[in-house]
DNA sequence: ATAGGTGTTCCAGTAACTGGAAGGTCAATG
DNA sequence: CATTGACCTTCCAGTTACTGGAACACCTAT
């Protein structure tokens, strides 16, 4: 398969691919042009890759999950400490943003947002009042 | 004030506030000795990057805000309609941030973590199953 | 005089791509 | 056979918002 079909295949850019291909997630072979030639077991790792990107995973861990994932005897518990750490993460941000966004909220809502000048909001950002959050 | 006063005063590193001068959202003065000589003006300019940043505005988005924040005759609708359209990124990353942690956390649900091989996880990912999610 | 704590510039690296230029290859058509 | 257009190649640069480090100047105090 060129690069082009397992693009398609696994919805990721050609540009992507090639990248994947620079810090040695996928290996294609190459054909007599010179155009890279994937088999079945590289197009299979790059629609996980798509699918592991997708849920969030970093690069990193993504090349760690593939390495687990080639290895037919290692620990499910590995795998899933690694999610969890993940969903961690996830959680963790998700927090963060909640945050960010009940004090915008808060701004956004003390704002008569009309054509006067004064606001609450760049009164909040300058540090001239008492802050909220 | 040098650069470490006012690295003390708004929190931020002095590496950061280089770079803040670099991309032109201060403008302080120069000593003779070549040490920058930062004015109540520019000192307060940075307070307020400080805050804006960590109300997640990007550095774009500063840009503008300092600007509508100089100018006294801009409406305070500009602002609310920044601060509404950063709040509404928000919580679509929130909203997306969630769908992922649901998913991993029915696929981690149901990873038994144990040292048999065989993980749901990595079956989820390389695509085996009828996807979830 | 010297030591430590500042300050300066400049270069490179981070994460994960993305865009674009310049050019080679392939399949089909006229 | 030439050409067209789609596809492929490599390489370089840009993105965001910094961060680290090297090499060097300066300032204060002992």
């Amino acid at each position: 398969m060129n690069i082009g079909d397992v693009s398609d295949l696994s919805g990721l850019p050609t540009k992507t691919i090639r990248y994947y291909e620079d810090i040695g997630l996928v290996h294609p072979a190459r054909g007599a042009n010179g155009y890279r030639d994937f088999n079945e077991r590289e197009a299979h790792r790059l629609t996980f890759l798509a699918r592991a990107r997708s849920l969030g995973f970093s690069i990193e861990e993504c090349r760690t999950l593939l390495s687990l994932y080639a290895d037919r005897s290692r620990a499910s518990a590995e795998v899933k400490d690694l999610a969890r750490d993940h969903l961690d993460r996830i959680a963790q941000k998700i927090r963060e943003l909640d945050a960010l966004r009940r004090t915008l909220e808060t701004l956004v809502s003390q704002c008569h947002g009309d054509d006067r000048p004064d606001c609450p909001i760049l009164d909040d950002l300058s540090g001239t009042l008492g802050k909220p959050t």
